[in-house]
DNA sequence: AGAAATACGTCAATATGGCTGACATAAACG
DNA sequence: CGTTTATGTCAGCCATATTGACGTATTTCT
């Protein structure tokens, strides 16, 4: 275990800036941004294999989390137009990762679901990233997991925070009823 | 405080997807991706009301913590190619946030410096994030700030920890120096 | 001194992933 | 039947990144 090593540096790091208690957080912004630059990277580098971009990737994870999601739902959790989905959606079903079906009840919907060949790839990435956080928080030591859960619960946009609750939890029931 | 909400939120979280070891952690996952989310909005606002991305704050942001720095030195930083640059670059220095000067050895260098101008801008920005972390680490409790640190540290590919250290205790030790 | 390497800038073409606006179609709703 | 809703699509624009080629000043090496 690298204990030694990483506790005596961020011991160092925080104490560096923790002495001023009014200026910049330094330390922080720096290690947010290169922590997320390493955990996309994971992604990107099998994304870019198979000629896709993290446009793919964020369209995919949700498709994957949330089957049977429609299109307006998907923008909205995306933040972006349709026009700029319609692009990155067409490519997903075009090479056989994700397919649509018209809804049950209203059959102007078009309900997303992931192909066997999608969830594949969406669990490979999430297993990908989900091997970085268990090293990391491995190196952390008991509780380091609830801890960083809360602390970046904590950095989200209080008005965004039921929203992102609602997701996951929403989530987290679709996958229970439907064991594939 | 709003202690009750995000510590029973959390656990709830935490225990949601703790309960199977080998599956994905995509509480962890996608708390990250809002994480990071809010905390670029921040910047991204301010920014994008003087016609600025992105890419110019990550330019101010490390010739601010880097005063001198060659453009070569931030190249390899942000690992963009020095076409990608000089655009950015170049509306930095035309709109008198960044400057140029000739190296006092090596003439052919030019070193990069923010004007004042481009200081406040840098510092503005910075806050902002960092009151954000202050507010989300307030939530999180005795400790936090230095947990988060290692959290965030362990997170970064091994093979660039050094390189990331050494980035940032030469940041420190310049600052120190010269407290303008 | 002259050749080679270095630091930087720039031109041109291309890709990706966003955006807005306008318009089309099918289905549901009242 | 008319309106609203869910979705798709065409056309064009912007920001940010890429690669490749070339130019120029300056330092370094032989």
């Amino acid at each position: 275990m690298a204990d030694i090593n990483v506790s005596t540096l961020s011991a160092r790091l925080s104490q560096a800036k923790a002495s001023s208690p009014e200026g910049p957080a330094y330390d922080l912004i720096e290690l947010l941004f290169f922590a997320y630059r390493d955990f996309i990277g994971d992604a990107d580098e099998i994304l870019s294999r198979i000629g896709f971009g993290r446009a793919h990737h964020r369209v995919l994870h949700f498709v994957h989390r949330h089957p049977g999601m429609r299109v307006a739902d998907l923008l909205d959790v995306l933040k972006i137009t349709k026009q700029s989905l319609g692009r990155v959606l067409r490519e997903l079903i075009d090479n056989g990762y994700v397919v649509q079906r018209a809804g049950p009840a209203d059959r102007r919907q078009r309900l997303l679901y992931t192909t066997a060949k999608g969830e594949t790839l969406a669990l490979e990435l999430a297993l990908l990233q989900t091997r970085r956080f268990a090293r990391a928080l491995n190196e952390c030591g008991e509780g380091a997991r609830a801890e960083a859960c809360r602390f970046l619960f904590a950095m989200i946009e209080p008005s965004a925070r039921a929203e992102v609750e609602a997701l996951m939890a929403r989530a987290d029931q679709r996958t229970k009823g439907r064991p594939r």
